[in-house]
DNA sequence: ATCTGAGCAATGGTCTGACAATATAATTTA
DNA sequence: TAAATTATATTGTCAGACCATTGCTCAGAT
Protein backbone atom coordinates (compact mmCIF):
# COMPACT_ATOMS: atom_id res chain seq x y z
CA UNK A 1 0.00 0.00 0.00
CA UNK A 2 1.00 3.67 -0.52
CA UNK A 3 2.00 5.84 2.68
CA UNK A 4 -0.11 8.96 3.13
CA UNK A 5 2.44 11.44 2.38
CA UNK A 6 1.97 15.18 3.86
CA UNK A 7 3.57 16.78 0.96
CA UNK A 8 1.88 20.05 -0.07
CA UNK A 9 3.64 21.05 -3.29
CA UNK A 10 6.63 20.48 -4.96
CA UNK A 11 9.38 22.78 -5.10
CA UNK A 12 10.16 23.76 -8.28
CA UNK A 13 12.37 27.12 -8.24
CA UNK A 14 13.87 28.76 -11.80
CA UNK A 15 17.47 28.89 -11.49
CA UNK A 16 17.38 32.35 -12.08
CA UNK A 17 15.18 32.99 -9.01
CA UNK A 18 17.47 31.17 -6.42
CA UNK A 19 20.25 32.93 -7.43
CA UNK A 20 18.50 36.29 -7.03
CA UNK A 21 17.96 35.15 -3.12
CA UNK A 22 21.23 34.18 -2.97
CA UNK A 23 22.41 37.61 -3.93
CA UNK A 24 19.09 39.03 -2.54
CA UNK A 25 20.21 37.99 1.07
CA UNK A 26 24.40 39.02 0.72
CA UNK A 27 23.06 42.39 -0.32
CA UNK A 28 19.97 42.63 2.48
CA UNK A 29 22.13 40.94 5.11
CA UNK A 30 25.01 43.35 4.54
CA UNK A 31 27.41 41.38 3.08
CA UNK A 32 27.75 43.06 0.15
CA UNK A 33 27.62 46.26 0.54
CA UNK A 34 26.55 49.53 -1.19
CA UNK A 35 28.52 50.22 -3.80
CA UNK A 36 30.41 46.91 -4.24
CA UNK A 37 30.73 45.48 -7.79
CA UNK A 38 29.36 41.76 -8.49
CA UNK A 39 31.37 39.96 -10.57
CA UNK A 40 30.43 40.49 -14.27
CA UNK A 41 28.14 38.39 -15.83
CA UNK A 42 30.16 35.49 -17.41
CA UNK A 43 32.47 34.89 -13.91
CA UNK A 44 28.30 34.68 -12.10
CA UNK A 45 27.67 31.97 -14.36
CA UNK A 46 31.35 30.31 -13.74
CA UNK A 47 30.53 30.87 -10.18
CA UNK A 48 27.16 29.25 -10.11
CA UNK A 49 27.34 26.71 -12.53
CA UNK A 50 24.55 28.23 -14.75
CA UNK A 51 24.07 30.39 -18.25
CA UNK A 52 24.57 33.63 -18.64
CA UNK A 53 20.90 33.69 -19.76
CA UNK A 54 19.78 32.33 -16.23
CA UNK A 55 22.73 34.89 -14.60
CA UNK A 56 21.13 37.81 -16.26
CA UNK A 57 17.50 37.44 -15.78
CA UNK A 58 18.49 36.91 -11.53
CA UNK A 59 20.09 40.52 -12.07
CA UNK A 60 16.90 41.81 -14.01
CA UNK A 61 15.08 40.83 -10.70
CA UNK A 62 16.97 42.25 -8.44
CA UNK A 63 17.38 45.93 -10.68
CA UNK A 64 13.29 45.37 -10.56
CA UNK A 65 13.81 45.12 -6.05
CA UNK A 66 16.20 48.53 -6.81
CA UNK A 67 18.66 46.68 -5.18
CA UNK A 68 21.40 46.77 -7.61
CA UNK A 69 22.32 49.04 -10.81
CA UNK A 70 23.48 48.01 -14.10
CA UNK A 71 25.89 50.20 -16.19
CA UNK A 72 27.53 49.07 -19.54
CA UNK A 73 30.98 49.73 -20.95
CA UNK A 74 34.41 48.95 -19.44
CA UNK A 75 34.73 49.03 -15.79
CA UNK A 76 30.79 48.67 -15.67
CA UNK A 77 28.71 45.61 -14.49
CA UNK A 78 26.09 45.72 -12.03
CA UNK A 79 26.75 47.44 -8.27
CA UNK A 80 24.50 47.11 -5.46
CA UNK A 81 22.79 50.19 -4.32
CA UNK A 82 20.25 51.32 -1.21
CA UNK A 83 17.02 50.44 -2.07
CA UNK A 84 15.04 53.70 -2.29
CA UNK A 85 11.34 54.44 -2.20
CA UNK A 86 11.14 54.86 -5.64
CA UNK A 87 10.40 50.66 -5.68
CA UNK A 88 7.40 51.02 -3.44
CA UNK A 89 6.27 54.41 -5.29
CA UNK A 90 6.20 52.30 -8.16
CA UNK A 91 4.50 49.06 -7.10
CA UNK A 92 2.01 50.91 -5.25
CA UNK A 93 1.58 53.11 -8.05
CA UNK A 94 0.82 49.81 -10.38
CA UNK A 95 -1.57 48.80 -7.53
CA UNK A 96 -3.73 51.75 -7.95
CA UNK A 97 -3.78 51.84 -11.10
CA UNK A 98 -4.50 47.99 -11.68
CA UNK A 99 -7.17 47.90 -8.64
CA UNK A 100 -8.76 51.06 -10.48
CA UNK A 101 -8.75 52.28 -6.31
CA UNK A 102 -11.30 55.52 -6.78
CA UNK A 103 -9.40 58.78 -5.91
CA UNK A 104 -11.86 59.41 -2.63
CA UNK A 105 -9.47 56.15 -1.35
CA UNK A 106 -6.63 57.55 -2.68
CA UNK A 107 -7.02 60.78 -0.40
CA UNK A 108 -8.69 59.07 2.37
CA UNK A 109 -5.30 57.11 2.79
CA UNK A 110 -3.47 60.87 2.44
CA UNK A 111 -6.05 62.08 5.04
CA UNK A 112 -5.38 59.51 7.26
CA UNK A 113 -1.35 59.57 7.36
CA UNK A 114 -0.87 63.18 6.90
CA UNK A 115 -2.52 64.47 9.99
CA UNK A 116 -0.02 61.78 12.86
CA UNK A 117 2.56 62.78 10.25
CA UNK A 118 2.31 66.34 10.66
CA UNK A 119 2.69 65.33 14.36
CA UNK A 120 5.60 63.87 13.89
CA UNK A 121 6.74 66.75 11.84
CA UNK A 122 6.50 69.19 14.67
CA UNK A 123 8.16 66.75 16.88
CA UNK A 124 10.91 66.07 15.11
CA UNK A 125 12.13 69.08 12.77
CA UNK A 126 15.27 70.69 12.14
CA UNK A 127 15.60 74.00 10.58
CA UNK A 128 16.99 72.67 7.22
CA UNK A 129 13.08 70.79 7.18
CA UNK A 130 11.66 74.12 7.94
CA UNK A 131 13.43 75.88 5.35
CA UNK A 132 12.36 73.09 2.70
CA UNK A 133 8.43 73.37 3.67
CA UNK A 134 8.68 77.27 3.37
CA UNK A 135 10.35 76.90 -0.14
CA UNK A 136 7.52 74.28 -1.05
CA UNK A 137 4.65 77.11 0.55
CA UNK A 138 7.03 80.18 -0.85
CA UNK A 139 6.36 78.54 -4.77
CA UNK A 140 2.84 78.02 -3.54
CA UNK A 141 2.20 81.39 -3.41
CA UNK A 142 4.07 82.54 -6.42
CA UNK A 143 2.15 79.67 -8.50
CA UNK A 144 -1.18 80.61 -7.19
CA UNK A 145 -0.50 84.26 -7.52
CA UNK A 146 0.60 84.05 -11.03
CA UNK A 147 -2.50 81.80 -11.70
CA UNK A 148 0.08 78.81 -13.16
CA UNK A 149 -2.66 75.85 -11.59
CA UNK A 150 0.34 72.94 -13.01
CA UNK A 151 3.25 74.84 -11.22
CA UNK A 152 0.49 75.61 -7.92
CA UNK A 153 -1.18 71.84 -7.60
CA UNK A 154 2.77 70.52 -7.94
CA UNK A 155 3.92 72.63 -5.15
CA UNK A 156 0.87 71.92 -3.18
CA UNK A 157 2.03 68.25 -3.23
CA UNK A 158 5.63 69.65 -2.81
CA UNK A 159 4.81 71.06 0.03
CA UNK A 160 2.72 67.95 1.77
CA UNK A 161 6.11 65.74 0.87
CA UNK A 162 8.09 68.57 2.90
CA UNK A 163 5.96 68.40 5.70
CA UNK A 164 5.97 64.36 5.76
CA UNK A 165 9.52 64.88 5.32
CA UNK A 166 10.38 66.41 8.32
CA UNK A 167 8.81 63.75 10.45
CA UNK A 168 12.28 61.57 9.66
CA UNK A 169 10.19 58.45 9.67
CA UNK A 170 11.34 57.48 6.16
CA UNK A 171 8.08 54.50 5.80
CA UNK A 172 5.78 57.16 6.01
CA UNK A 173 7.78 59.91 3.35
CA UNK A 174 7.90 56.73 1.33
CA UNK A 175 4.22 55.59 1.53
CA UNK A 176 3.02 59.78 1.02
CA UNK A 177 5.34 60.08 -1.60
CA UNK A 178 3.75 56.99 -3.35
CA UNK A 179 0.25 58.22 -2.92
CA UNK A 180 0.85 61.58 -3.70
CA UNK A 181 2.46 60.64 -6.89
CA UNK A 182 -1.01 59.32 -7.88
CA UNK A 183 -2.69 61.95 -6.54
CA UNK A 184 -0.99 64.85 -8.86
CA UNK A 185 -2.11 62.91 -12.03
CA UNK A 186 -5.52 63.54 -10.54
CA UNK A 187 -6.41 66.80 -9.05
CA UNK A 188 -4.90 68.73 -12.06
CA UNK A 189 -8.60 69.35 -12.90
CA UNK A 190 -9.32 73.14 -14.19
CA UNK A 191 -12.47 74.07 -12.45
CA UNK A 192 -11.16 72.94 -9.55
CA UNK A 193 -8.41 74.94 -8.01
CA UNK A 194 -10.18 77.98 -7.85
CA UNK A 195 -9.00 81.35 -6.43
CA UNK A 196 -11.06 81.36 -3.60
CA UNK A 197 -9.99 77.69 -3.11
CA UNK A 198 -6.24 78.31 -3.08
CA UNK A 199 -6.38 81.03 -0.85
CA UNK A 200 -8.17 78.77 1.60
CA UNK A 201 -5.43 76.23 1.37
CA UNK A 202 -2.48 78.93 1.96
CA UNK A 203 -4.20 80.28 5.22
CA UNK A 204 -4.06 76.30 5.82
CA UNK A 205 -0.57 75.65 5.28
CA UNK A 206 0.32 78.42 7.22
CA UNK A 207 -1.84 77.18 10.40
CA UNK A 208 0.10 73.85 10.10
CA UNK A 209 3.39 75.76 9.67
CA UNK A 210 2.83 77.61 12.58
CA UNK A 211 2.40 74.69 14.70
CA UNK A 212 5.11 72.83 13.43
CA UNK A 213 7.25 75.78 13.65
CA UNK A 214 6.42 76.18 17.59
CA UNK A 215 6.88 72.26 17.85
CA UNK A 216 3.25 71.62 18.68
CA UNK A 217 2.34 68.47 17.62
CA UNK A 218 -0.91 68.51 18.90
CA UNK A 219 -2.02 71.58 17.28
CA UNK A 220 0.02 70.22 13.88
CA UNK A 221 -2.12 67.38 13.82
CA UNK A 222 -5.62 68.57 14.50
CA UNK A 223 -5.05 71.77 11.95
CA UNK A 224 -3.51 69.21 9.27
CA UNK A 225 -6.13 67.19 9.63
CA UNK A 226 -8.73 69.95 9.04
CA UNK A 227 -6.87 70.92 6.07
CA UNK A 228 -7.08 67.80 4.23
CA UNK A 229 -10.68 67.03 5.30
CA UNK A 230 -11.86 70.44 3.55
CA UNK A 231 -9.87 69.66 0.64
CA UNK A 232 -11.27 66.45 0.14
CA UNK A 233 -14.69 68.09 0.74
CA UNK A 234 -13.19 70.31 -2.31
CA UNK A 235 -12.91 67.39 -4.35
CA UNK A 236 -15.88 66.35 -4.04
CA UNK A 237 -17.82 69.51 -4.54
CA UNK A 238 -16.18 70.34 -7.97
CA UNK A 239 -16.67 66.12 -9.05
CA UNK A 240 -20.55 66.52 -8.26
CA UNK A 241 -20.46 70.08 -9.66
CA UNK A 242 -18.63 68.84 -12.96
CA UNK A 243 -20.34 65.62 -13.82
CA UNK A 244 -23.12 63.54 -13.03
CA UNK A 245 -20.99 62.37 -9.56
CA UNK A 246 -19.56 59.39 -11.46
CA UNK A 247 -16.64 58.10 -9.15
CA UNK A 248 -13.91 59.31 -10.26
CA UNK A 249 -10.60 56.44 -11.12
CA UNK A 250 -7.63 57.47 -11.45
CA UNK B 1 31.01 75.94 -34.70
CA UNK B 2 28.92 73.45 -32.92
CA UNK B 3 25.57 74.22 -31.53
CA UNK B 4 24.96 74.37 -27.79
CA UNK B 5 22.01 72.34 -27.74
CA UNK B 6 20.27 71.92 -24.13
CA UNK B 7 19.65 68.07 -23.98
CA UNK B 8 19.69 66.24 -20.56
CA UNK B 9 20.62 63.08 -21.26
CA UNK B 10 20.33 60.69 -24.29
CA UNK B 11 18.12 58.23 -23.51
CA UNK B 12 18.66 54.50 -24.21
CA UNK B 13 16.05 52.30 -22.81
CA UNK B 14 16.56 48.56 -23.37
CA UNK B 15 14.45 46.75 -26.26
CA UNK B 16 13.05 44.61 -23.27
CA UNK B 17 12.04 47.76 -20.93
CA UNK B 18 10.40 49.29 -24.25
CA UNK B 19 8.20 46.16 -24.43
CA UNK B 20 7.38 45.55 -20.93
CA UNK B 21 6.40 49.77 -21.10
CA UNK B 22 3.99 48.63 -23.86
CA UNK B 23 2.48 45.26 -22.61
CA UNK B 24 2.26 47.05 -19.19
CA UNK B 25 0.51 50.08 -20.63
CA UNK B 26 -2.05 47.46 -21.97
CA UNK B 27 -2.49 45.71 -19.24
CA UNK B 28 -3.24 48.84 -16.61
CA UNK B 29 -5.57 50.55 -18.89
CA UNK B 30 -7.69 46.94 -19.24
CA UNK B 31 -6.97 47.03 -23.29
CA UNK B 32 -5.77 43.73 -21.72
CA UNK B 33 -8.01 42.46 -19.24
CA UNK B 34 -7.75 40.48 -16.14
CA UNK B 35 -7.30 36.58 -17.01
CA UNK B 36 -6.46 37.07 -20.12
CA UNK B 37 -3.82 34.89 -22.08
CA UNK B 38 -0.13 36.81 -23.84
CA UNK B 39 0.30 35.43 -27.00
CA UNK B 40 3.33 33.15 -26.28
CA UNK B 41 6.79 33.54 -26.10
CA UNK B 42 7.76 33.44 -29.65
CA UNK B 43 4.78 34.77 -31.23
CA UNK B 44 5.64 37.73 -29.23
CA UNK B 45 9.21 37.80 -30.43
CA UNK B 46 8.03 37.72 -34.33
CA UNK B 47 5.19 40.07 -33.57
CA UNK B 48 7.63 42.74 -31.88
CA UNK B 49 10.54 41.87 -33.65
CA UNK B 50 12.75 41.33 -30.75
CA UNK B 51 14.57 38.09 -29.90
CA UNK B 52 13.23 35.60 -27.50
CA UNK B 53 15.44 36.33 -25.22
CA UNK B 54 14.65 40.26 -24.67
CA UNK B 55 10.52 38.83 -24.63
CA UNK B 56 11.30 36.93 -21.75
CA UNK B 57 13.06 39.37 -20.04
CA UNK B 58 10.33 41.86 -20.64
CA UNK B 59 7.62 39.24 -19.10
CA UNK B 60 9.91 38.63 -16.12
CA UNK B 61 9.96 42.14 -15.58
CA UNK B 62 6.06 42.43 -15.73
CA UNK B 63 6.15 39.23 -13.44
CA UNK B 64 7.77 41.31 -10.68
CA UNK B 65 5.55 43.94 -11.01
CA UNK B 66 2.45 41.45 -10.01
CA UNK B 67 1.13 42.15 -13.31
CA UNK B 68 1.04 38.64 -15.22
CA UNK B 69 1.70 35.18 -13.86
CA UNK B 70 3.29 32.43 -16.23
CA UNK B 71 3.00 28.60 -16.00
CA UNK B 72 4.73 26.21 -17.61
CA UNK B 73 3.64 23.27 -20.11
CA UNK B 74 1.29 23.00 -22.65
CA UNK B 75 -1.80 25.88 -22.83
CA UNK B 76 0.64 27.64 -20.46
CA UNK B 77 1.85 30.72 -21.12
CA UNK B 78 1.61 34.48 -19.49
CA UNK B 79 -1.88 35.50 -18.28
CA UNK B 80 -2.73 38.92 -16.55
CA UNK B 81 -3.74 38.84 -13.12
CA UNK B 82 -4.77 41.81 -10.75
CA UNK B 83 -1.98 43.19 -9.02
CA UNK B 84 -2.05 42.84 -5.16
CA UNK B 85 -0.76 43.83 -2.08
CA UNK B 86 1.71 41.45 -2.20
CA UNK B 87 4.13 43.50 -4.39
CA UNK B 88 3.74 46.53 -2.16
CA UNK B 89 4.45 43.97 0.80
CA UNK B 90 7.47 42.76 -1.28
CA UNK B 91 9.01 46.13 -1.90
CA UNK B 92 8.30 47.44 1.58
CA UNK B 93 9.99 44.50 2.92
CA UNK B 94 13.36 44.83 0.96
CA UNK B 95 12.79 48.84 1.69
CA UNK B 96 13.01 48.20 5.54
CA UNK B 97 15.43 45.47 5.67
CA UNK B 98 17.65 47.59 2.88
CA UNK B 99 17.45 50.86 4.69
CA UNK B 100 18.16 49.46 7.74
CA UNK B 101 14.97 51.00 9.44
CA UNK B 102 14.62 50.53 12.83
CA UNK B 103 12.01 48.71 14.99
CA UNK B 104 11.30 51.96 16.56
CA UNK B 105 10.46 53.21 13.29
CA UNK B 106 7.96 50.69 11.68
CA UNK B 107 6.03 50.90 15.06
CA UNK B 108 5.76 54.40 14.80
CA UNK B 109 4.51 54.32 11.33
CA UNK B 110 1.80 51.55 12.77
CA UNK B 111 1.04 53.38 15.22
CA UNK B 112 0.10 56.11 12.91
CA UNK B 113 -1.91 54.64 10.41
CA UNK B 114 -3.81 52.45 12.40
CA UNK B 115 -5.69 54.88 14.39
CA UNK B 116 -7.07 56.58 11.84
CA UNK B 117 -7.89 53.05 9.99
CA UNK B 118 -10.22 51.68 13.06
CA UNK B 119 -12.32 55.02 12.58
CA UNK B 120 -12.96 53.97 9.24
CA UNK B 121 -13.11 49.86 10.60
CA UNK B 122 -15.95 51.69 12.49
CA UNK B 123 -17.80 53.33 9.68
CA UNK B 124 -17.57 51.11 7.32
CA UNK B 125 -17.45 47.51 8.69
CA UNK B 126 -19.72 44.97 7.69
CA UNK B 127 -20.92 41.74 9.07
CA UNK B 128 -18.79 39.71 7.88
CA UNK B 129 -15.77 42.24 9.10
CA UNK B 130 -16.81 41.77 12.33
CA UNK B 131 -16.82 37.97 12.46
CA UNK B 132 -13.13 37.80 11.08
CA UNK B 133 -12.06 40.72 13.60
CA UNK B 134 -13.59 38.11 16.76
CA UNK B 135 -12.43 35.54 15.05
CA UNK B 136 -8.54 36.78 15.05
CA UNK B 137 -9.75 37.99 18.50
CA UNK B 138 -10.66 34.13 19.93
CA UNK B 139 -7.68 33.00 18.69
CA UNK B 140 -5.35 35.38 20.12
CA UNK B 141 -7.07 34.42 23.96
CA UNK B 142 -6.72 30.76 23.23
CA UNK B 143 -2.77 30.70 21.79
CA UNK B 144 -2.54 33.33 25.14
CA UNK B 145 -4.36 30.89 27.60
CA UNK B 146 -1.99 28.25 26.10
CA UNK B 147 0.95 29.86 26.54
CA UNK B 148 1.71 29.77 23.00
CA UNK B 149 4.01 33.03 22.06
CA UNK B 150 4.46 32.43 18.14
CA UNK B 151 1.03 31.61 17.52
CA UNK B 152 0.31 34.46 19.65
CA UNK B 153 2.14 37.02 17.86
CA UNK B 154 0.58 35.57 15.07
CA UNK B 155 -2.91 36.37 15.66
CA UNK B 156 -2.20 39.79 17.46
CA UNK B 157 -0.47 41.10 14.20
CA UNK B 158 -3.39 39.23 12.56
CA UNK B 159 -5.82 40.99 14.28
CA UNK B 160 -4.57 44.45 13.24
CA UNK B 161 -4.71 43.33 9.72
CA UNK B 162 -8.18 42.46 9.86
CA UNK B 163 -9.24 45.90 11.49
CA UNK B 164 -7.73 47.50 8.90
CA UNK B 165 -9.58 45.45 6.39
CA UNK B 166 -12.56 46.75 7.88
CA UNK B 167 -11.98 49.65 6.40
CA UNK B 168 -12.58 48.58 3.19
CA UNK B 169 -9.31 51.24 2.26
CA UNK B 170 -7.40 48.89 0.14
CA UNK B 171 -3.98 51.33 -0.09
CA UNK B 172 -4.07 51.06 3.83
CA UNK B 173 -4.78 47.34 4.33
CA UNK B 174 -1.62 47.07 1.91
CA UNK B 175 0.10 49.38 3.84
CA UNK B 176 -0.51 47.76 7.40
CA UNK B 177 -0.06 44.43 5.67
CA UNK B 178 3.39 44.92 4.27
CA UNK B 179 4.26 46.86 7.74
CA UNK B 180 2.93 44.06 10.10
CA UNK B 181 5.16 41.48 7.80
CA UNK B 182 8.36 43.19 9.39
CA UNK B 183 7.15 43.76 12.90
CA UNK B 184 6.27 39.99 12.97
CA UNK B 185 9.49 38.74 12.06
CA UNK B 186 11.12 40.98 15.27
CA UNK B 187 8.68 41.24 17.76
CA UNK B 188 8.81 37.26 18.81
CA UNK B 189 11.10 38.04 21.19
CA UNK B 190 11.29 35.62 24.96
CA UNK B 191 10.87 37.91 27.66
CA UNK B 192 8.25 40.53 25.92
CA UNK B 193 5.23 38.87 25.44
CA UNK B 194 4.75 38.23 29.38
CA UNK B 195 0.84 37.38 31.03
CA UNK B 196 0.66 40.86 32.46
CA UNK B 197 1.34 42.23 28.49
CA UNK B 198 -1.15 39.90 27.07
CA UNK B 199 -3.95 40.64 29.02
CA UNK B 200 -3.50 43.82 28.89
CA UNK B 201 -3.60 43.98 25.18
CA UNK B 202 -6.71 41.44 25.24
CA UNK B 203 -8.58 44.43 27.39
CA UNK B 204 -7.29 46.38 24.61
CA UNK B 205 -8.43 44.97 22.00
CA UNK B 206 -11.95 44.37 23.84
CA UNK B 207 -12.70 48.07 24.05
CA UNK B 208 -11.67 48.63 20.38
CA UNK B 209 -14.18 46.25 19.02
CA UNK B 210 -16.78 47.62 20.80
CA UNK B 211 -16.22 51.08 19.17
CA UNK B 212 -16.24 49.28 16.30
CA UNK B 213 -19.63 47.25 16.55
CA UNK B 214 -20.91 50.48 17.65
CA UNK B 215 -19.97 52.09 14.70
CA UNK B 216 -18.25 54.65 16.80
CA UNK B 217 -15.38 55.92 15.03
CA UNK B 218 -13.82 58.46 17.05
CA UNK B 219 -13.45 56.07 20.01
CA UNK B 220 -12.00 53.48 18.14
CA UNK B 221 -9.26 55.90 16.76
CA UNK B 222 -8.77 57.17 20.48
CA UNK B 223 -8.73 53.75 22.10
CA UNK B 224 -6.45 51.97 19.16
CA UNK B 225 -4.27 55.00 19.69
CA UNK B 226 -4.01 53.84 23.37
CA UNK B 227 -3.34 50.63 22.63
CA UNK B 228 -0.58 51.02 20.02
CA UNK B 229 1.11 53.68 22.00
CA UNK B 230 0.99 51.44 24.76
CA UNK B 231 2.46 48.63 22.70
CA UNK B 232 4.99 50.70 21.52
CA UNK B 233 6.10 51.63 25.40
CA UNK B 234 6.44 47.64 26.18
CA UNK B 235 8.14 47.02 23.14
CA UNK B 236 10.75 49.88 24.34
CA UNK B 237 10.79 48.92 28.15
CA UNK B 238 11.23 45.19 27.34
CA UNK B 239 14.32 45.87 24.77
CA UNK B 240 15.94 48.03 27.65
CA UNK B 241 15.81 45.65 30.06
CA UNK B 242 16.82 42.78 28.06
CA UNK B 243 20.26 44.64 26.64
CA UNK B 244 21.49 48.02 26.99
CA UNK B 245 19.46 49.88 25.04
CA UNK B 246 21.32 49.28 21.99
CA UNK B 247 18.44 50.35 18.64
CA UNK B 248 16.94 47.60 17.45
CA UNK B 249 17.11 46.83 13.79
CA UNK B 250 15.21 44.00 11.40
C1' DA C 1 -19.67 3.46 -22.30
C1' DT C 2 -15.81 4.24 -19.27
C1' DC C 3 -11.39 4.01 -17.45
C1' DT C 4 -6.31 3.66 -18.29
C1' DG C 5 -2.20 4.41 -20.14
C1' DA C 6 1.14 5.65 -23.82
C1' DG C 7 2.40 8.78 -26.70
C1' DC C 8 2.07 13.46 -28.79
C1' DA C 9 2.08 18.40 -28.89
C1' DA C 10 2.60 23.01 -27.06
C1' DT C 11 4.70 25.83 -23.99
C1' DG C 12 8.14 27.82 -20.90
C1' DG C 13 13.13 26.82 -19.01
C1' DT C 14 17.91 26.49 -20.01
C1' DC C 15 22.10 26.41 -22.50
C1' DT C 16 25.59 27.74 -26.05
C1' DG C 17 27.96 30.67 -28.96
C1' DA C 18 28.29 34.56 -31.44
C1' DC C 19 28.18 39.46 -32.57
C1' DA C 20 26.76 44.48 -31.62
C1' DA C 21 26.80 48.57 -28.76
C1' DT C 22 28.89 51.19 -25.35
C1' DA C 23 31.77 53.29 -22.06
C1' DT C 24 36.09 53.38 -19.94
C1' DA C 25 41.13 52.73 -20.04
C1' DA C 26 45.36 52.89 -22.46
C1' DT C 27 48.00 54.64 -26.07
C1' DT C 28 49.44 57.63 -29.44
C1' DT C 29 49.98 62.03 -31.43
C1' DA C 30 50.09 67.07 -31.87
C1' DT D 1 50.39 68.61 -21.40
C1' DA D 2 46.14 67.95 -23.98
C1' DA D 3 43.54 66.10 -27.43
C1' DA D 4 42.58 62.42 -30.48
C1' DT D 5 42.74 57.58 -31.38
C1' DT D 6 42.78 52.80 -30.46
C1' DA D 7 42.09 48.84 -27.49
C1' DT D 8 39.41 46.35 -24.28
C1' DA D 9 36.05 44.94 -20.91
C1' DT D 10 31.42 44.83 -20.16
C1' DT D 11 26.48 44.56 -20.98
C1' DG D 12 22.82 44.15 -24.82
C1' DT D 13 20.89 41.36 -28.36
C1' DC D 14 20.24 37.68 -31.34
C1' DA D 15 19.67 32.88 -33.30
C1' DG D 16 19.12 28.21 -32.64
C1' DA D 17 18.94 24.16 -30.22
C1' DC D 18 17.45 21.00 -26.68
C1' DC D 19 15.26 19.93 -22.10
C1' DA D 20 11.22 19.83 -18.77
C1' DT D 21 6.56 20.14 -17.81
C1' DT D 22 1.93 19.94 -18.69
C1' DG D 23 -2.30 18.82 -20.86
C1' DC D 24 -4.51 16.60 -24.73
C1' DT D 25 -5.64 12.61 -27.78
C1' DC D 26 -6.64 8.26 -28.81
C1' DA D 27 -6.08 3.33 -28.85
C1' DG D 28 -6.96 -0.47 -26.03
C1' DA D 29 -8.65 -2.88 -21.94
C1' DT D 30 -12.42 -3.40 -18.73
Amino acid sequence: MNAKLDITQVNVPKAADVLAGILREKILTGDLDEGMQLPNERDLGDQSGLSRASVREALRILEGEGLIATRVGRSGGSAVVRPSSATIERSVGIFIRGQRIRLDAVLETRAAIEPPSARFAALHRTDADLEEIFNSHAKLEQASAAGDIPAYVRANLDWHVQVVRASHNELLIAFIAAVSQSVYVATDLDGFNSVEVRNSVIKAHRRVMDAIVAGDGDAAARRMDRHVAAYITDVKQTQTNHDGSEPKEI
